[in-house]
DNA sequence: GTCTATATGGCGATAGAC
DNA sequence: GTCTATCGCCATATAGAC
């Protein structure tokens, strides 16, 4: 596989930011992982801020854009929760440590979040209205749809966001045993969500 | 209200903390808060990590004991599930960036949790036998229990957890319109659990 | 473009006067 | 016990040779 020294660097520090965070990560740490000098970090991304920007952009839009993708199909709202659900799930285990990571850095600089918003073009307004005032969405909820919503994301984020806390305490830290938990929780939430939006 | 100088510290390094977490947190700015100078932390804590891990410990133990208290009474199963998330909202809007804090530092240093553990006393396996083997809450359950109570306290924390994205997204930054969605949230969470345990 | 060497500042920690 | 002054290190960032 061939990439650009550029490339390199995004996909160290990609690694090192998840990991570690904004505040944790180290230049020379990524340098490394990079496989070359702390310098050409600068040379190509000016500093450690605009490196980070750089990163989580690109990540917090995948993520956001999964949600609003699903939301913004023709299915009806059940199908959309479903398949919302699994996708979720398939793509956190596929990266364990980023939902800890955006969560993390939100709440560490929440104007990241605004600018990233801001350039993005997305409209919070817009997406509001893919709820409240939705009759094919309302019609099939009997709460405030965006209850349905945080309800998933918690169900679906949080084992993997304390997984060393549950996995210590709950599973006796065997590891195995926590994954096989983790595939369960696909069933199990949207069993517990489809049972609560049928009246 | 009189407190010793190191009462002073440690409540100052506490509000820095859980705002900033342990890399994100300077002594300087704790001295600050303390209204004293960066020198007497070191006199009274030694080094910044010790400081941490005091508070973290009290936090730590504070929020574990809240679950444990609750699954070790004699109620029912039932009784015990609403008891634990009415006290457990209340007690995460009292310190709502408490959760955030502790999910961000059981992932950045996992070591501090298993001295934690050790410390205190906690056996994993008791705890994992409140639960799994234990007839009066099979009885109750049709699944894992475990994945009851991950459920309830991702319902629970996530929204205090994400609520700078999830306000923002949703709610158009109206943190009256959040604060009041918070409230709703008990009655969702309870309504949510006993529709999907009860058979 | 890529490296070595170095500047610059900030932070945790300590020395020492009072 | 509490302060001021400062040490020593480490991290980001830059200068300059190649």
């Amino acid at each position: 596989m061939v990439s650009s020294t550029e490339e390199k660097i995004y996909e160290a520090a990609r690694k090192v930011f998840i990991l570690k965070g904004m505040d944790g990560a180290r230049m020379q740490e990524i340098a490394d992982e990079a496989g070359m000098n702390k310098a050409l970090l600068h040379y190509y991304f000016r500093s450690k801020e605009n490196l980070f920007k750089a990163v989580f952009k690109d990540i917090f839009t995948a993520f956001f854009d999964k949600v609003r993708f699903t939301l913004l199909s023709d299915a009806t709202a059940k199908e959309k929760l479903i398949v919302f659900i699994d996708n979720y799930i398939d793509m956190i285990q596929a990266n364990p440590y980023v939902p800890q990571f955006i969560l993390n850095e939100i709440n560490r600089d929440p104007r990241v979040l605004k600018s990233l918003m801001f350039d993005s073009g997305v409209e919070p307004q817009k997406i509001l209205e893919l709820f409240v005032n939705n009759p094919k969405v309302n019609e099939s909820f009997k709460a405030d749809p965006r209850h349905i919503i945080v309800s998933i994301l918690g169900m679906v984020i949080f084992p993997f966001a304390a997984r060393p806390l549950l996995q210590m305490i709950y599973f006796n830290d065997d590891q195995e045993a926590y994954n096989r938990f983790l595939n369960e929780r696909k069933e199990i939430v949207k069993n517990m969500i489809l049972k609560f939006i049928e009246v």
